[in-house]
DNA sequence: TTAATTACTTTGAATAGTCAAAATATTCTA
DNA sequence: TAGAATATTTTGACTATTCAAAGTAATTAA
């Protein structure tokens, strides 16, 4: 089977393809994300292309064939039920999950995996909202559109926190800015440049552009109205 | 800190040790229990012993240090209290769980092995009825006596069973001789070479003094009893 | 006490993964 | 469009771990 290091270049290979809409990927952008030397990457990505698990064009990047795209999903299944698994039965803190996760989906046995999702009630998303691929290889993604979009005033709810860092997340723990977490807008000035919004039972938060974006909610300002608004 | 490959040559240095009751272990037999060739054990036990945690002497063997022992002792620690979690938490099959165990030991964290050591109640024992180390490095390891050494008639319990592998933890489970159980010797004739036990609700089983031997139990026959059998 | 057997060590080579630095493209800027 | 700046690839080297095969020591047997 694949190493845990070429586990770990897939994996990374398919979460920034989702960023960039299936482009390929630029071995810099890769190298950063495995945490390695660009050089290092371009050999790796040369060794997985061998294997018929990545495509690779010269100075243009790297894009999974399906056999990659496969196999990248089944890691990420495993990170993610194990993140959940973690945090929902170990106890362990969310923010510290992430990290653990990245150990242990490289040496859970098919078995253990299917023990844990049993046990957990055969999920559908991790503690941040990411959806959990099937046994069979496939996701979706439901469309859903951020905090940053929301005009004051709005109701919606966290469905979804795109950043996996032990410091964000502990930072939206302590705001309440969770999965499932009710919240209202009370200010979103595209000119100010950042929002403040309030979960359900806390104090406002104010959060920049940038910070806003990561959390995804629904529901979203209806297409009637966004249409009206921009009429 | 250590890597796998040397996590591994200490603890199985370690339960050598045991068997040979501290003696010097030999490197055939070291490479054996770790899956290499003698040559490239040799090798190993260099670098081990170059960084403390062994005591090499050319053509005698190997011996851990006390540094040595107290890493070997907590990879034995996550070892014993995975398998534990995985039969008890997880529902893996008691045969399943060593092999399991071996993988998981090397990348489980200090705070996934607390809050599973937490989960269990702080568990003295194994699955095998195997001691599990404590977090600042110490076993004790009651002294017992095994199914081998009990007269027909004798009524005892199954504490512990000396041996991991998957084909013969089917066949104890099968049988019912799991720790715990309550365990009659119907015969037990040393010219025979066999024996005959039979677990509390099961039909009896014929054991070979070898297999008889892997099962240790509690209570003994008593000093006073063996003396006078002796006499 | 020599010879044979067995155990252990050494040597040379291989694999997986990595980096630093040099060489090459590509793209951006003026 | 000629540099300059940036990104990528190549090269050479290094670490950890392994094996096979050759060499060496120790033990056993005759």
């Amino acid at each position: 089977m694949a190493s845990r290091t070429i586990e770990n270049y897939l994996k990374q290979l398919w979460l920034q393809q989702q960023e960039s809409r299936g482009k390929y990927v630029p071995m810099g952008k890769l190298a950063a994300l495995v945490g390695v030397t660009a050089g290092t990457a371009t050999t790796m990505v040369k060794a997985i292309a061998d294997s018929g698990l990545a495509k690779y064009a010269p100075r243009a990047g790297v894009r999974l064939t399906r056999a990659g795209e496969q196999l990248a999903l089944h890691v990420l299944r495993r990170h993610r039920l194990l993140e959940l698994f973690l945090v929902e039965i170990l106890g362990i803190d969310w923010s510290d999950a992430h990290g653990e996760a990245e150990e242990l989906e490289h040496v859970i046995s098919e078995t253990v995996l299917a023990r844990i999702d049993l046990l957990l009630g055969h999920p559908s998303v991790d503690p941040h909202g990411d959806p959990i691929p099937s046994s069979s290889g496939t996701v979706e993604a439901p469309e859903l559109c951020s905090l940053a979009e929301l005009q004051a005033g709005s109701k919606t709810a966290i469905v979804r926190i795109m950043d996996q860092s032990a410091e964000f997340l502990r930072f939206a723990q302590t705001s309440g800015l969770v999965p499932k977490a009710a919240v209202v807008i009370e200010h979103n000035n595209p000119q100010a440049g950042a929002i403040s919004a309030r979960p359900d039972g806390k104090p406002p938060v104010i959060l920049s552009m940038a910070a806003a974006a990561k959390f995804l909610v629904r529901p979203c300002p209806t297409a009637g109205k966004q249409r009206r608004k921009r009429s």
